[in-house]
DNA sequence: AAGTGAGGTCTTTTT
DNA sequence: GACCTCACTT
């Protein structure tokens, strides 16, 4: 085959990696820098140099988006799908293997995952049973707690709490929490990468399978691997094995779910004779906002170095605009946006990134005041909602009585008169003879244990979901679901909700069945499983989209963490506030600073052509008034960069110093207020203060006027 | 056992 | 402003 064309259209540095010689490769690659790319055309030339089989690559990523993305591009590009190789997040790969080595790994052959919503539940369960303060040991710490351990690769009996009282007790809850998923047969998102490396780790002969089989292990956003993450990985390479990573420590951001930056910088000393790479030339951005990137980023102490440069032109300066208030802001980047819709630059080539998923709603009314359309990315995602969630549950119980997550969640839902002290009754019996919640109420009701009246709730209970078992038998998966949801009362249920709520729910319940009928195994990545194992675990793994329509002209808004991995022809980075951006939580540690400014660094490097940045001076946030100083990012920004923006022409250059200004007027500049008799209008102007304070408002009916704000009764709108 | 109202909390996110 | 948990009532 032709070589050439895998190297095509390649800048030299890209094609010096593409081709590299065999061996551990280390390829530091900048925000836009083609690092992805690099990636995939890797692959095609291994294949194409016939120095690997599709079989003998193994190719890993984070996130599903991710892994469908890499293998729809390697297939684009070698003409042809990519059969054999494993292409795949971590979780997914890990738990492939566990389900073709499950009796190894000492799980049963239907075993289920647990996600991190069950898995603290769970977690609520198990404190609670040990008759602990939930307020001292918080379900939330202990997953936290659980997971980090796991990640460490530590079982409770290696753990060394040091006559610590309380980690003593964790380290029995977790003892604990890990006996009950044991028993119900359950699997959390942590012991799906623990169980496959102890499973290589302890079973030398599958390891050596493994190592033999995947030559070549690829991974993207190296970054954002931790440490279970990397010993896995230094495992299975081996000695042997060859070994290429991506990734950008600069665009590292994800610490506090345990990614290590560190794992990029101790690459070289852990695998033996890395060769390493640099992608510096960007081909995304203008020359100012890599410029405004790059000097931001250099207050960083803790880098290991690299400038990114591109050879486009410089482009327009960035913008920043000094907002009064959030509303203030929020109608400033709708008008912007609304202008430029007008000069022909489509809503969805905007994008309006923030700190935190609050600052959404303000600037979501001010879009839909102004009819453009919007969507939103993050929130729930389908299979994690509520009634999705209770319906899988149904559906899992009938497959595998033993789940006892799934249990716990609808054995009274919706409610059928088995309260708490039946189910007291139930966990007791489960625990005294070490057997699932469903094993425990059949020997209850079979020994008639219970008041009548809570047996025979009960009884219908295990008969509904017996039932259901043997309806579902044999049918499709749609069919099937149609049947759970029938049968489990859950529609009628959820009708009673009020207002829309109630009907949003009743609709996914509808869309669940036809995600079933749609639902088809992937051979690629799951075709050693039954459809119904992979419908499943799918739905754990993949919790799915939270917006579908994603072809419709429309602006996008995210978190920056979101953001990270899209480009846009314009960014609004809003919200550039102390206490916001960086984070109040986050600004007493340097190590935490800096990763506040990497995510800054990421947010600036998703824009192409322009980049408009915005503070406000007053925030209503929560239930507090804030009156923040503008973030100490924009201060890092070379001033020459920068424009800076008033409505109406008035531009004042001493943003800095007056933070702290007219902080006794609710109005400012811009604002806009409605009038009971004037009607809607914009704040022109302020003088004087206290009870003579005045506002000059520009009405769309009734012209300018000067009113006393006293009197006025304005609202803002 | 089930339904209602008060009170506390509120980074970021994937699997 | 919204959500979740808990305590109280019916």
């Amino acid at each position: 085959m032709d070589v050439s064309s895998v190297l095509d259209g390649l800048n030299e540095a890209q094609r010096e990696v593409v081709a590299a010689p065999p061996g551990n490769i280390l390829v530091l690659a900048g925000a836009g820098s083609g690092k992805t790319r690099v990636l995939v055309h890797r692959i095609a030339w291994y294949l194409d140099t016939e120095q690997a089989a599709p079989y003998g690559i193994l190719a890993v990523t984070f996130t599903n988006k991710a892994a469908a993305e890499m293998r729809g591009r390697i297939e684009t590009l070698l003409k042809r799908p990519a059969g054999g190789m494993w292409v795949g997040t971590f979780h997914g790969l890990a738990h492939r293997i566990l389900r073709l080595h499950c009796q190894e790994a000492g799980l049963p052959n239907n075993f289920q995952i647990l996600d991190s919503d069950d898995q603290l539940r769970t977690l609520r369960r198990v404190i609670r049973d040990m008759n602990l303060d939930e307020d001292q040991y918080s379900p939330k710490e202990a997953q936290w707690f659980v997971k980090s351990q796991k990640e460490e690769g530590l079982r409770p009996q290696h753990i060394d709490f040091h006559s610590d009282p309380f980690m003593e007790q964790m380290v029995s809850i977790y003892r604990n929490y890990q006996q009950n998923c044991e028993r119900a047969g359950l699997v959390d998102f942590a012991e799906l990468l623990l169980r496959t490396h102890e499973l290589f780790r302890d079973q030398d002969v599958l390891l050596r399978h493994y190592q033999q089989r995947f030559r070549h292990i690829l991974v993207d956003e190296f970054q954002d691997t931790n440490a279970l993450q990397y010993a896995w990985l230094r495992l299975l390479a081996g000695r042997d094995n060859n070994l290429f990573a991506v990734g950008d420590d600069d665009q590292s951001i994800y610490s506090f779910r345990g990614a290590r930056m560190e794992n990029i910088q101790h690459f070289q000393q852990d695998f033996p004779e890395t060769s390493l790479y640099r992608l510096e030339q960007n081909y995304r951005s203008t020359t100012n906002i890599l410029n405004a990137a790059n000097a931001l980023i250099a207050n960083n102490t803790t880098r290991l170095g690299k400038n990114l440069w591109t050879e486009g032109r410089p482009g327009e300066k960035l913008e920043l605009y000094a907002a009064y208030s959030e509303h203030d802001e929020a109608r400033f980047v709708v008008e912007r946006i609304s202008v430029a819709k007008l000069n022909n630059v489509n809503y969805q080539d905007n994008a309006i990134l923030y700190r935190i998923g609050a600052t959404s709603r303000v600037l979501e009314e001010a879009l839909m005041q102004a009819q453009v359309p919007y969507r939103v990315f993050g929130g729930v995602r389908f299979y994690e909602r509520t009634e999705i969630k209770d319906a899988m549950a149904y559906l899992r119980l009938a497959v595998f009585r033993d789940d006892d997550a799934s249990f716990e969640r609808i054995v009274n839902t919706p409610s059928r008169g088995i309260g708490q002290r039946s189910l007291e009754e139930i966990r007791g019996r489960a625990r005294q003879e070490n057997i699932s919640l469903w094993r425990a109420s059949c020997t209850l009701v079979t020994d008639k244990l219970l008041p009548t009246r809570s047996r025979s709730a009960l009884e219908r209970f295990l008969g509904l979901i017996e039932q259901m078992a043997q309806s579902i038998g044999g049918k499709g998966l749609d069919q099937a679901m149609d049947i759970i949801i029938g049968a489990s009362s859950l529609v009628e249920h959820y009708r009673k909700e009020k207002g829309e709520r109630g009907l949003t729910r009743v609709e996914n319940l509808e869309e669940l069945v036809s995600a079933a009928g749609q639902f088809e195994v992937d051979e690629e990545v799951q075709g050693d499983m039954e459809p119904m194992e992979a419908f499943l675990s799918q739905a754990a793994l993949e919790a799915g989209e939270t917006q579908a329509d994603a072809y419709s002209d429309a602006v996008n808004l995210m978190t920056l963490h979101t953001a990270k991995g899209t480009e846009f022809d314009r960014v609004y980075l809003v919200g550039m506030e102390e206490g916001l951006f960086p984070h109040q939580r986050r600004v007493h540690d340097l190590a935490q600073l800096e990763e506040e400014r990497r995510l800054c660094y990421v947010g600036f490097t998703r824009a192409r052509k322009k980049l408009t940045l915005s503070y406000s001076r007053h925030r209503r946030m929560y239930r507090n008034d804030f009156y923040p100083k503008p973030s100490r990012f924009l201060e890092e920004i070379p001033p020459e960069l920068i424009d800076d923006i008033r409505l109406g022409g008035a531009v004042s250059r001493d943003f800095f110093n007056k933070a702290e200004a007219d902080a006794d007027t609710p109005f400012g500049p811009g604002q806009r207020v409605v009038h009971d008799r004037f009607g809607e209008g914009t704040v022109l102007n302020l003088e004087g203060r206290g009870s003579h304070a005045r506002v000059q408002v520009n009405f769309e009916e009734a012209g300018a006027k000067w009113l006393v704000l006293a009197y006025a009764n304005l609202q803002p709108v």
